[in-house]
DNA sequence: GTTCGCGATATCGATTTTGATCATGGAGGC
DNA sequence: GCCTCCATGATCAAAATCGATATCGCGAAC
């Protein structure tokens, strides 16, 4: 599924053109990018939670040389699955 | 950052109602839950990757009793942060 | 206002994430 | 439809997280 498929769900179930479609949800990627990067948490009841936090290890690797590498300041996004999206049963 | 503020920077964009927001929210929550919950990997260039992935670690543990617990089968959505969002800088 | 999901907590260990880099397949802009 | 730019995969090692469970408190959502 990828940005055309959730746009086409979007259009097929409220009255919105396409472009509309794409419109929202890139304005709503940008908005939770946007929200993140400014540090703040995203909850949806339901679906999940996205959360910035700091990166704790600073090491990596250098494919090539194999030598580590220092990894400089940073945070990642995590995103925690709401209960919805726990209760997975396996397919 | 909730639902509702999603809702709200949506319609402060486009002109839609905030009921209408909320149920453009509510529907893209819910379509992109039901895909990951079939299985099925969402990705949205500049925004992150949804994966699917089996789980497969199965021992858990009752913190009440000490004793192991069997962790059904099951899968955990991880999200991989897109690129803007890797490049953050800590504030 | 009411309800119910989510955070926190504690435990333990196997799984996993994390980063650079380069090539390639594919998302998405035009 | 094409072209460009981004995501993916692979590597390695260590630190961190993820699972399960139960319960209370807070707050999201109706």
């Amino acid at each position: 599924m990828i940005k055309i498929d959730i746009a086409n769900a979007l259009m097929q179930t409220l009255p919105v053109s396409k472009a509309t479609a794409l419109q929202v949800v890139d304005l709503l990627t940008d908005r939770m990018k946007n929200a993140l990067l400014d540090g703040e948490r995203i909850e949806i009841r339901g679906f999940g939670v996205f959360e910035p936090r700091p990166r704790k290890r600073g090491l990596g690797r250098n494919i090539k040389t194999g030598q580590s590498v220092e990894i400089p300041k940073g945070k990642s996004i995590r995103f925690k699955a709401g209960k919805d999206l726990r209760d997975i049963e396996v397919k």
